[in-house]
RNA sequence: GCCCCCAUGGUGUAACGGUUAGCACGCGAGCCUUUCACGCUCGAGGCAGGAGUUCGAUUCUCCUUGGGGGUACCA
């Protein structure tokens, strides 16, 4: 089996875009032997820039799709091209016009909507393949079953510019047959140029490849999935602080269930059990919710070792495992650690709201005293920061968050952080006794 | 306009034609609790509509409605 992730370079790579490649590496991964192939599928100069290039290979990279040949792009191919589409025109299965699209309108108009535009050969212009005037041709498609066109409804297809340029619905049939490509997974955007591609083939008198069409994503309104939807490719999920294993599980189960209707799959699991036979035919919503939830379930299942690691790479800043390990089960992406944590290394941040509510006047007694016993202790280590403080509560039947939050918003600067009494110890005595002074000293 | 496709709660999905229609996210209530989370318990919410086939349709067929994709000398 060799099986193709062709994506167009248009910058990013989209969800959607991810989850076609993920299901093509995982059919690769599941079956012995068988071949991931990257391949750029641009046939517009413009477009296909090496930078753009880049950043589809970054976002691949990222989500840990590796592939074992490629990355080709069509351009290297121009002469294959060229060769066959002399071979076609020969053969005549293709032949050269004039024609436009203005032309075609113009033919459908005077002939009717149920006659496909049929061409002379006029020895220059465009290059247009044969579509039989009779017959459909269909396949069998592997998610959504046998689909066909009828000829009487194809135009015949351009397939290459006057300038002997060749147009994608003729490249991609080559360079899928010449790299011996046996599956073709890609989105149900590709279905009208199926037909197209396999007359190709046709032509050819080659083997066509297996195809399976997956239903397109959308965004929470219902419509085709963008930019304004939020983060709409993995480059955007990325500088959100997600991980790309909770990515990869979570866009598989877009469109794809497991048998015993497993939410939470590692990535070897899913190669083991994905099929792509029993891929959804209706579209599916993008929901990031979902993604959040089960991206802090990964987070919360890693190794405070590890997590360390992801939030240290994320954040660019380091020696930050101690507040990492008292923060573990309070973010739900790497993007979330700073904003919850970062006073512990950067000073307390600034919640005006925060400070009003915990740190009026008559709540620094409280303040003061826990001053007194946090100076007082022996070990400044949780354990006893906590012990004291509670014996605080008790004997001075105060409710245990007028004690505990005006501590919090002293050493954090806002009312909600990890625990106070880790969060203490991790400050250590002299940084928190210090922090409590400025607290006790600032203006009411 | 024409061609093609799709249809289980708000979302993602499960269910040999026979189930009180299951699970997960989200949502609501409660418990836990120093904040926020986590965790636990409970709850609300669904087979788009109509015909037909059948002893029996969420499941098969057709129609309607709704949604989506395509309709380039783009990919």
């Amino acid at each position: 089996m060799r099986v193709r992730f062709a994506p167009s370079p248009t910058g990013a790579l989209h969800i959607g875009g991810a989850r076609t490649a993920l299901y093509n590496w995982l059919m690769a991964r599941g079956t012995p032997g068988a071949t991931f192939v990257l391949r750029i599928e641009d046939t517009d100069r413009e477009r296909s820039t090496p930078e753009n290039v880049e950043q589809i290979l970054d976002a691949l990279r990222w989500l840990e799709l590796d592939w074992d040949e490629g990355p080709v792009s069509q351009f290297e191919r121009a002469d294959r091209h060229a060769e066959v589409l002399s071979k076609l025109l020969a053969d005549g299965r293709a032949y050269r016009t004039t024609a436009t699209a203005d032309d075609v309108k113009a033919y459908k108009a005077e002939h009717g909507s149920d006659r496909g535009f049929r061409g002379q050969d006029e020895g220059e212009g465009a290059i247009r393949l044969r579509v039989p005037d009779e017959g459909e041709t269909a396949w069998d498609d592997l998610i959504r079953g046998r689909t066909a066109f009828q000829h009487v409804h194809l135009d015949d297809p351009v397939i290459a510019r006057a300038d002997g340029s060749v147009l994608y619905n003729f490249a991609v049939a080559v360079d899928d047959l010449d790299a011996g490509i046996t599956d073709v997974v890609r989105g149900e955007d590709h279905i009208s140029n199926t037909p197209k591609q396999l007359l190709v083939y046709e032509a050819l008198g080659a083997e066509p490849p297996r195809f399976a069409h997956l239903p397109l994503l959308h965004g929470p309104d219902g419509k085709k999935l963008s930019k304004r939807h939020g983060a709409a490719s993995v480059q955007e999920l990325r500088d959100a602080g997600y991980l790309p294993e909770a990515i990869r599980n979570y866009i598989a189960l877009l469109g794809w269930g497991a048998a015993d209707d497993q939410t939470v799959i590692s990535t070897d699991e899913l190669i083991a059990q994905f099929d792509i036979a029993k891929v959804q035919k209706n579209p599916a919503q993008f929901d990031e919710k979902k993604l959040r939830w089960l991206n802090g379930l990964y987070i919360r299942s890693m190794t405070p070792a590890e997590l360390t690691e992801r939030v240290e790479a994320f954040t660019g800043r380091s020696g930050l495992a101690e507040g990492v390990t008292i923060s573990q089960e309070k973010f739900a992406t790497l993007a979330e650690f700073w904003p919850l944590a970062g006073f512990l290394y950067d000073g307390p941040t600034d919640d005006p709201a925060a400070r009003e509510k915990w740190l009026g006047a008559d709540q620094r007694a409280n303040l003061a005293t826990s001053r007194e016993r946090l100076a007082a202790l022996d070990s400044f280590s949780a354990e006893h920061i906590d012990a004291t403080l509670r014996e605080q509560v008790e004997r001075g039947d105060a409710k245990p968050k007028d004690v505990f939050q005006p501590l919090r918003v002293a050493i954090a600067g806002a009312a909600v952080s990890p625990g106070v009494f880790e969060s203490l110890a991790v400050l250590g005595r002299e940084e928190s006794l210090q922090r409590i002074d400025i607290a006790l000293a600032g203006s009411p």
